[in-house]
DNA sequence: TGAGCATCGGGGAAAACCACCCTGTTCCTT
DNA sequence: AAGGAACAGGGTGGTTTTCCCCGATGCTCA
């Protein structure tokens, strides 16, 4: 008698996930459980403890994207295995990705006998990586033995460095924003830096479309 | 005894097009006859008198892109629907195909319903196009007639550019982002230039605050 | 008595921004 | 058929802004 294993798959483009949905189907011993659009989606259809066993998670969707999604798995259900589906083979978003909890990464582009393989190897090996990104993953957990802030606090944010995170979302320059808040230059440079510590972001970019997902800015 | 129609599955995206395959085989009346990952390669997969009723067209593909497929298939096997398959909701791609000859256009997003639906239409009415689009086809033919040069939009962006400007709502720099458009990066900083001209923005974030207040890129 | 907050400063690397320059193609008008 | 937009793509060189270290002071609160 052979255990069935059982697949979530989050993507926000339909096609793709009931593609991907018949596909899996197919897969002796995996059964998708079921498929959701992004992050919100996918925790709304959630129904412990009837559980995925594997998630496979879009990294850029709308509402919420792959990362938030991979956070609130790892808080709620650390027991998923998170595989990473994308077609983005950017370094960044593989070790971002990484450090969100994947526990496999996965281009779009890649045979269906890779996903399979993946599926058998996570479920056993506990990951799952490509030749090619292997060399990126030694990267990324040699940064979590140095410097590793695995607290994943929300951060609140002090009235100051909120006011100032509404400032940054415009086209002010971060010179203007210390004179509107008649503040030194240098002050702003740190808000700045206690902001992006806080919010886990790493450009003002960032920050300014988290301030605004969260709804600490409205627009 | 019903007849079994047979589709051409040509997009880049391995797994795309084999969840696509594993998707359409379980339509009743239809089978997948052969998948390929760009035009050349649906070409050299092509083997007359065996031809596909329909082939499913990705626009962006290396190689050989849809618009360089559709014209091809045009000319050589005019008896084959094309439909047009894109995650681009962009008008100028929308009637760019409608002029290389594609009986219809389906979003990557939409219902596999819609799908089987756009066989049927296209197979018994010659064509099949959501009510979203119809509009702009009629609007494409009403050019045709009277030479009607509006310019109503303010600032109309090309593809590239709106590619180009949700790639930038993110925390990745005009390198990277560089990177994962296939381009230089001269060639981003002349996006981010054209861009900025058309939003009237100085700024990247001040991009970044249009194109979600706009809803350019849904958060 | 640290921890956290608020306020400043220097210096430097990287990214963003800007201004001109160039090649082609396609499509539309004259 | 010729010209001109508009588009995609690439290039040099330069300024400004962002980002990120290294500090420092004083205040409050538990």
């Amino acid at each position: 008698m052979h255990e069935t294993f059982y697949i979530a798959i989050v993507d926000d483009h339909t096609m793709f996930r009931k593609g991907i949905t018949a596909l899996i189907n197919l897969f002796p011993g995996y059964r998708v459980l079921f498929d959701a659009a992004n992050g919100k989606d996918f925790i709304h259809q959630l129904k412990p403890p009837h559980l995925p066993d594997i998630v496979l998670l879009d990294i850029s969707m709308p509402e919420m994207d792959g990362y938030a999604t991979a956070d609130w798995i790892r808080v709620n259900h650390p027991g998923i295995c998170i595989l990473a589906l994308s077609t983005m083979e950017s370094e960044t978003a593989i070790i971002k990705m990484i450090k969100h909890g994947a526990r496999g990464y996965i281009l779009k582009d890649a045979d269906p006998s890779e996903l399979q393989l993946a599926f058998r190897e996570s479920l056993s090996k506990g990951f799952y990586y490509n030749d090619a990104i292997t060399g990126l993953v030694l990267q990324a957990v040699g940064d979590l033995f140095n410097n590793n802030t695995r607290e994943l606090a929300p951060g609140k944010l002090t009235d100051r460095e909120l006011s100032f995170v509404r400032h940054a979302c415009s086209e002010k320059s971060y010179l203007q924003i210390a004179r509107d808040l008649q503040v030194s230059e240098r002050t702003v440079d740190g808000y700045r830096e206690s902001v992006f510590k806080k919010l886990k972001v790493s450009t003002r970019v960032g920050m300014v479309l988290f301030a605004i997902r969260t709804g600490m800015v409205k627009l």
